[in-house]
DNA sequence: CGAATATCAGGGTTACTGAGATTA
DNA sequence: CTAATCTCAGTAGCCCTGATATTC
């Protein structure tokens, strides 16, 4: 394997960036296996931790855009893992909730996600594998709140 | 803004996906204003650390598929920032080379790349940073190394 | 022959933009 | 009137596959 330029490896905006591939390659073999995508775990997650919810919401947690929502939901709904109804209060909205088969679905999609962190983070200590989720953590939220 | 679910903020691939998301975001608007993308940073960058070099042998070292290196180098070559000559002494390659105009470009992507490991870093120490930076690198190359 | 190189055509996922229609 | 919601159509960047022609 040909050196990578040090311009690149000194980065953290590329180390960021090229470990998410990793872990993206990773996540998508595991979801592949059980027929899904990254879109639909987090929507199920978000479904599952706070109950039904608008796709603006479910958007707005999942840190997804309002055209990829739909997209996503359509295909949550077709497989039957979510069901989609008008509110009856708020006739703007749907409200998405979470079948007993989406919820299957869901834990069959975390097996698959335990075993890509423990992967992923194979050659670091537990106290390595803390720091690092600290110091993510902290830049995460700095950034997401602008 | 809503909360984010436990299963995503708790899973240290989430954390990295969604903070390359901002990585790149803030290094493609950095890009954007010199009117490049990231895949040209690489080469350029592969460029001039190691000299002219085949096609393969640029993808190898930043990390580019076959395909995209042949249309990064027909954009920079448009541009006037790199040249390509078929290599007389093994007629299957092309010996891609920075020019003095490619140079330049590489300079002002380093300059917009600087401001944005300073914003993407602001708000850890110099120590956090150096300990993210090993520990992401440790992670990388046991990754590289499949 | 096998292996490496360059090229082309195309797909997949994620992120996003602009527009329109509906309703609060 | 403004703002929020949902939907559709389309773009862009990055990553990847398959196939072909050429050359080592």
């Amino acid at each position: 394997m040909e050196e990578t330029p040090a311009r690149l490896t000194s980065k953290p905006s590329w180390l960021l960036t090229q470990l998410a591939v990793h872990a993206h390659r990773m996540a998508s073999d595991g979801f592949g296996e059980v027929g899904a995508r990254g879109y639909h775990y987090r929507l199920l997650a978000a479904l599952h931790e706070f109950g039904a919810a608008s796709q603006a919401e479910l958007g707005r947690r999942s840190a997804m855009d309002r055209s990829d929502v739909v997209a996503a939901i359509n295909q949550l709904v077709e497989r039957g893992f979510v069901e989609r109804t008008p509110d009856p209060d708020d006739r703007r909205r749907n409200i998405v909730a979470l079948t007993p088969a989406g919820d299957a679905q869901l834990r069959r999609m975390d097996r698959a996600l335990d075993k890509v962190q423990d992967d992923l983070l194979g050659p670091l200590t537990a106290e390595d594998r803390q720091t690092l989720t600290r110091l993510l953590t902290r830049l995460l939220a700095h950034h997401r709140n602008r």
